[in-house]
DNA sequence: CGGCTAAGTAAGCAAGCATTTACATCTTTG
DNA sequence: CAAAGATGTAAATGCTTGCTTACTTAGCCG
């Protein structure tokens, strides 16, 4: 490669396009990266699309034209949420399904979102599209939880790999969005020896 | 008017007022239970007025009058639930402690109602009040679980009752409101014999 | 009966909502 | 550079919202 493109600051990355002040793709994702944190913490009907727009710092009409609707905003953010999900729950095995639980769990706000994520899913617009995709998504993840004991999965098995998923889902619920103590204040250690104790408790090993 | 009351159908009876057509104290009764309904089902901000008083059939300013504005029925509301939901765990014991669990979540929509107490207890209307009253009363739930032993209640002791409560809350809210299979088609007898495995588990025996 | 108060109603108001339109400005490309 | 399309903006649209006001009617009591 013998000529270099321009004289930018520093050498411009391989796959990265030069800056630009107006930007479409990221504007699309700061929109999507601010709906979701307000349709996480304040749900659908009480997020206002001049909420948004504020928090990216962006004109309220972007909204539209990007993603069409608040609908449209709210579908892409519930995707964003099953990718994360499905992502985060690929190869789970019963070795360490506890650890990684708790460590999920309890992840700083830093990268591994995965409890915002849950907590996406259980937001709805009261599209009936958005509740088969949340059905959908847990209906695989308890499978994946249920097939991690190497035991054919039956009606039951299955019934108690949703009840460990829903034991995931209160704990998030408690912590994040409730804020009940002590549970919310709890660290990854304080975690693992009771779910350790609630996933053996529920979940047979193969 | 020197003899009977009037010409009404059977005998009034003694503690029943006669009825009236025009009750305030029972349109207050009908207000409430249909704005539980809604709140439940569609979130405070999802769920306008209009609906509540048609729901109903009365006028909307009958919801300021007898509750002074939305943000009143709702917290009347939330008192309801929390008032059932104290009256429900009186006198939790580990041995009752399954059954009862398993016959609350799974209790038909007749009159044992702790499925829509608890989902009523993760609506909320943004006031800074309301979330005060829901941790309190997660809280105190969550302390007669870790009571229910007979040992002392220390931190971890409360920590574990807390995964148990969000256990609860989990598979509620699998069933009532994400409606996934097979956990929402599951009667009381497929959820005793998991959820004693959890609360064995979970809630160490004094 | 006759009036008085509690209970309920119809209509409307100001504010806030999501969305659209018409316009301005930046970036790329020939 | 200059045309053209991509990107962003300001303003206004038509609804819907929670709530209030002025009014009607049912129920009670002397």
């Amino acid at each position: 490669m013998s000529g270099e493109r321009s004289a930018q600051t520093a050498r411009p990355e391989e796959a990265e396009p030069p800056r630009r002040r107006r930007n479409a793709a990221q504007t699309r994702q700061v929109l999507l990266h601010v709906a979701r944190i307000r349709f996480i913490r304040d749900g659908y009907a009480a997020t206002t699309v001049r909420d948004i727009a504020d928090d990216a710092g962006v004109n309220v009409a972007l909204i539209n034209r990007y993603f069409t609707s608040k609908e449209g905003l709210f579908e892409a953010c519930l995707g964003m949420a099953v990718s994360d999900i499905s992502r985060d729950t690929e190869n789970v095995s019963l070795e360490q399904i506890t650890v990684r639980m708790a460590n999920k769990i309890t992840a700083g706000t830093d990268e591994a979102r995965l409890q915002d994520s849950l907590m996406m899913l259980l937001r709805t617009s009261g599209e009936e599209r958005v509740n088969g995709m949340r059905r959908e998504i847990l209906l695989a993840v308890s499978q994946k939880l249920a097939a991690a004991g190497g035991r054919p999965v039956d009606d039951q098995a299955l019934l108690r790999a949703q009840i460990m998923l829903g034991t995931a889902l209160g704990i998030t619920l408690l912590r994040s969005s409730l804020h009940l103590t002590p549970i919310d204040s709890a660290d990854e250690q304080d975690l693992i020896g009771p779910l350790t104790d609630v996933i053996n408790a529920l979940l047979p090993r193969g």
